[in-house]
DNA sequence: TTAGATGCAAATAGTTTGCATTTGT
DNA sequence: ACAAATGCAAACTATTTGCATCTAA
């Protein structure tokens, strides 16, 4: 019996989605992690925590957490694990060095407008969105 | 010998790149793409436009690419196989739905401030950004 | 009670490597 | 001429699948 009703699990309960160990730990692992880690980085912090969670879980969890826009997959460093970025508040913006991988983050992005518009536009509801600018960073140039 | 001093060459000739056969054509079947397209479908055109390009130099070129700030890989769909969209101008933005996966791109963001404002910043030099929405689509609500 | 979620291990899929050979400049 | 890039095939890494079992609601 798992008794968690704090707001950052909401959006599982909504989605009629059980509150279960494996998703609850996945998601403390996200916390904990500030934000940007691999795949392979969940994988490995899972099950420090408790062994006796599979991988296919905590990709089956990963791929949940995507689809209730929890979290976003991008690719920051290698091009073969993608690096889960968290969307507390529904959105992550970051400067990514094209040469060496440097990343950069930064807060606001002004983009409530653009929203706005985008929903009426196209008649889609948006929960978020990842804002990438990539370019040479200052030892790199 | 090659001799194709196109402007959508000379990123890679600035670079010191060799304009090699193998590079001209996957640049070639990313641009006729249309701007969306995975690393599993370039494999497979370069394939039927010249089987004798082995994949690595495929897998090198399209990591060539993204250094040099020419393509971007993104998670569209899968989150196994990464879909590289083309910056032709350096940005791309599009919606996607968590849901179904159905991507609607759009054109403008207005960014160009922002730009300026995150070199002064931060002292990088940006050649390019991604802006990705997400949310649910019409059909999807 | 039961639909949904899990863990396992095997199957698939995708990417990288080392090296002898070729090629653009 | 020669540094850089290539193709090959094998190694490696990452993700998904099928299914019997378990568990949150």
């Amino acid at each position: 019996m798992i008794d968690d009703f704090s707001p950052r699990t909401q959006r599982l309960r909504d989605g009629g989605h059980k509150l279960t160990h494996a998703r609850l730990t996945v998601l403390r692992v996200l916390e904990d992690s500030g934000g940007h880690i691999t795949s392979s980085e969940v994988l490995e912090r899972v099950n420090q925590v408790d062994a006796s969670i599979g991988r296919a879980s905590v990709f089956r969890t990963l791929d949940l957490f995507t689809h209730l826009a929890i979290i976003r997959p991008t690719y920051l460093n290698s091009s073969i694990t993608p690096t889960y970025v968290l969307m507390p508040n529904g959105h992550h913006h970051h400067i990514i060095c094209t040469q060496c991988n440097q990343v950069i983050e930064f807060d606001e992005c002004g983009l409530e407008r653009m929203t706005a518009e985008l929903e009426t536009r196209f008649g889609v509801k948006l929960t978020g969105h990842l804002l990438e600018f990539y370019g040479l960073c200052e030892r790199c140039q």
